[in-house]
DNA sequence: TTTGTTACCCTTTTT
DNA sequence: GGGTAACAAA
């Protein structure tokens, strides 16, 4: 193709996108950082399109690519915007640009953090080895303390591990004292507020001697860096150009992370959209979005968005209805090219196993019609709520994928895996090692605990544990663990090092484990992974920050060219769009969540949850409501049904937006089985399925 | 000191 | 329906 005319690559942009692409570059060129810019971006309104164009215009008006700093929320969105920017690029240089090495800084918070930490690890007097602690381990880290601390025992009261981490770690996300945070967030426990610090003093310490680093070390560590200026100076003469996305979901850690990179927000960009600020829980705040403007030296420019065209009006305007009930926006409408006479379906069911039903039949519908699967989306609240449905997908076998909640790498044959290739990177990490250790039969923590002390005083060389006599039941496995950790310990001969371990490590997994064969598949996925990575610490490492690795590695994971249906938390489909989407459980205690009823700021972040869900739909969009749920969380109550109430969210304005799907009559649609009994074979849909591919 | 058993708790969202 | 803690047995 030939070379564009200047300017070609914003042809297909609408008059408010190319403001927000050419704000502050002009023709003299790029050379001059120009001042901060906010883009309040509603949904579906080319966000990711204008910011990629904006970080190719830089570069077509001579930036350094290499010293653009991108950031994103997730490493998808990062390789998204990679591709796209090489896109416009080559085709307005009229050839191939290869961006590989080029716009090498894009990617989340977290991962800079740790390419920078390691880079810089020698001014900072830290290893340049450190491994990243992911949140189990980080949490397994914290129990082993609160034992050790006498903390554990005895009193009840005490927060468990996964509270002790949630804590500690939104007290360095938030910036707040912990004193403060306990007040504010989670009284319960202010009690133990001596106790806590102390804890986490330890963690601190602990997390030093082992080097290792949990993720808010990265972001803190980062933050640091930027606090010293003669590493701040270098920091910024390296990046003038910095551009964020997703802006409203940062917490204050980030925001002093931006700040300090721009301290007069020169060279800045920011792109987000206050109504889908869904991260409070993990102390990101709007405000960062909102104060924008005053934050500055020069003062900030806010350019919005509007335009949606995602989708369909009907949608827009329920979308729009949202918002008016939400406390603190812009005040932003959206406005969307694409008509439709086809409003969104309010469907109230029997209970969840009629919802299940219900939304299986209409995907498939859809499919009929010609809509791929992997067009079609179903979204929750809560990563567990997808459970009927899975069972009666994988009943009809249809394909589908699940995105968010449990990640295969939180199971336990994963994690010995890893613990190995870890323990391998990081000697020093005792939690890696405290958990192979113990793989052995008759090795629990007394010997762990021992081994490893023996192993420190050694200066961490694994031959000097075969001196030492392991219990009578490790007697036979003792010396070829050793022989494995003295391999493992010699330089990395990866990935082939992975088979060596897979040879010690799956046999015992089998005595551990039963179900062994899907776990052993899971290995061969995660060995699979192992062999795209040029190394094992960039593996590891890779793993800790976006378990996505090498894709297709969650729960369920058809071939890759397969149709298959998504099934997404709606924390997950966050910038993400289906042609139809389909929102389970529309009621409340689920959404929103009772577990986030409690104050007036986590009623308006649930609201906004709900924003995101229904702005992920194209063209058709369902919400579903179960008028009986049953309750896993309280035995106590009656016989685990609830009669379930609308979610407060659907006021009649909203109602108004929408359509009322009645259920269908017998013999209109299907003849529909007497109410109460039990249906053992669904007949029809064998003999449908036989025929499906 | 490890392993097995039982009673009891709490139950969200994720880099 | 899963994790955790305390207790019992090997």
């Amino acid at each position: 193709m030939a070379a564009g005319a200047p300017g070609d690559h914003l042809r297909d942009l609408n008059p408010e996108q190319r403001a927000a692409v050419t704000f502050g570059i002009d023709e003299s060129g790029a050379s001059r950082p120009g001042p901060p810019l906010l883009i309040a971006a509603g949904a579906g309104t080319g966000k990711t399109t204008t910011l990629a164009h904006r970080v190719a215009h830089l570069v077509l008006h001579g930036a350094d690519p290499r010293r653009i700093l991108l950031l994103t929320f997730t490493r998808r969105a990062a390789e998204d915007m990679t591709a796209r920017v090489r896109r416009i690029c080559s085709r307005a240089f009229g050839r191939e640009i290869d961006f590989g090495a080029a716009l090498a800084w894009a990617g989340t918070f977290h991962g800079i953090a740790a390419r920078l930490l390691r880079e810089f690890a020698r001014e900072l007097g830290i290893s340049p080895e450190f491994t990243i602690l992911d949140r189990g381990d980080a949490q397994d880290l914290l129990d082993v303390l609160r034992e050790e601390a006498g903390f554990a025992g005895g009193d009840r009261r005490f927060p468990k591990k996964a509270l002790c981490l949630e804590i500690c770690s939104f007290a360095v996300n938030s910036g707040r004292p912990l004193g403060e945070v306990l007040a504010r967030r989670f009284p319960w426990c202010a009690p133990y507020e001596t106790e806590l610090r102390r804890l986490f003093r330890a963690y601190a310490e602990a997390k030093q001697r082992q080097a290792v680093m949990d993720y808010d070390d990265l972001l803190l560590g980062w933050a640091e860096m930027l606090a010293c200026a003669p590493l701040a100076e270098r920091l910024r003469a390296r990046f003038p150009f910095v551009l964020v996305d997703e802006y409203q979901d940062t917490n204050p850690l980030q925001a002093r992370i931006v700040e300090g990179l721009c301290p007069d927000g020169r060279g800045l960009t920011a792109v987000g959209d206050e109504l889908q600020a869904i991260y409070g829980f993990r102390a990101a705040t709007v405000r960062n979005m909102l104060d924008f403007r005053r934050r500055f030296g020069p003062e900030a420019t806010i350019l919005p968005l509007t335009t949606n065209y995602r989708s369909v009006t009907p949608v827009l305007e329920l979308a729009n209805a949202i918002a008016a009930d939400s406390r603190e926006s812009f005040g932003r409408r959206l406005i969307g090219p694409r008509a439709s006479e086809e409003r969104p379906w309010l469907m109230p069911v029997a209970d969840e196993t009629d919802q299940a039903r219900r939304v299986v039949e209409l995907v498939l519908d859809n499919r009929e019609a010609g809509l791929h699967l992997r067009e079609q989306a179903v979204l929750v609240r809560s990563a567990h709520h997808t459970g009927l449905l899975e069972l009666e997908l994988a009943r009809r076998r249809i394909p589908y994928r699940k995105y968010g909640g449990l990640r295969m790498l939180e199971a336990a044959h994963v994690k010995d895996l890893l613990a190995f290739l870890r323990f391998a990177e990081n000697p020093r990490d005792r939690l890696a090692g405290f958990r192979l250790l113990q793989l052995l039969p008759g090795v629990g923590p007394a010997f762990a605990r021992k081994a490893l002390d023996r192993l420190e005083a050694l200066g961490f060389d694994p031959s000097g544990l075969a001196l030492l006599p392991p219990p009578p039941a490790a007697r036979r496995l003792w010396p070829e663990l050793v022989r494995l950790l003295e391999r493992l310990g010699r330089a990395s001969d990866w990935p082939s090092e992975l088979a060596a371990i897979r040879a010690f490590y799956d046999p015992l997994a089998g005595e551990l484990y039963d179900e062994i064969e899907g776990r052993l598949a899971d290995l061969d996925l995660l060995a699979a992974a192992a062999e795209a990575s040029p190394s094992r610490r960039r593996f590891l490492a890779d793993l800790a920050l976006d378990p996505a690795v090498g894709s297709g590695l969650e729960a369920g994971r058809p071939v890759r060219d397969e149709d298959y249906l998504v099934l997404s938390t709606i924390h997950s489909a966050k910038g993400r769009e289906w042609k139809a989407v389909f929102v389970l459980f529309v009621i409340d205690g689920w959404i929103p969540s009772d577990m986030a009823t409690g104050s007036a700021e986590e009623i308006e972040e649930e609201r906004r949850l709900f924003y995101v869900a229904v702005t992920r739909a194209r063209d058709q969009l369902r919400l579903l409501l179960p008028l009986r749920c049953h309750i896993h969380a309280d035995p106590r109550i009656g016989d685990g049904h609830v009669r379930a109430a609308p979610s407060r969210f659907l006021t009649e304005a909203i109602r108004g937006c929408c359509v009322r799907w009645r259920q269908p009559v017998a013999g209109e649609r299907e003849p529909s089985p007497a109410a109460d009994a039990a249906v053992l074979l669904d007949l029809a849909a064998e003999l449908r399925d036989r025929w499906r591919s």
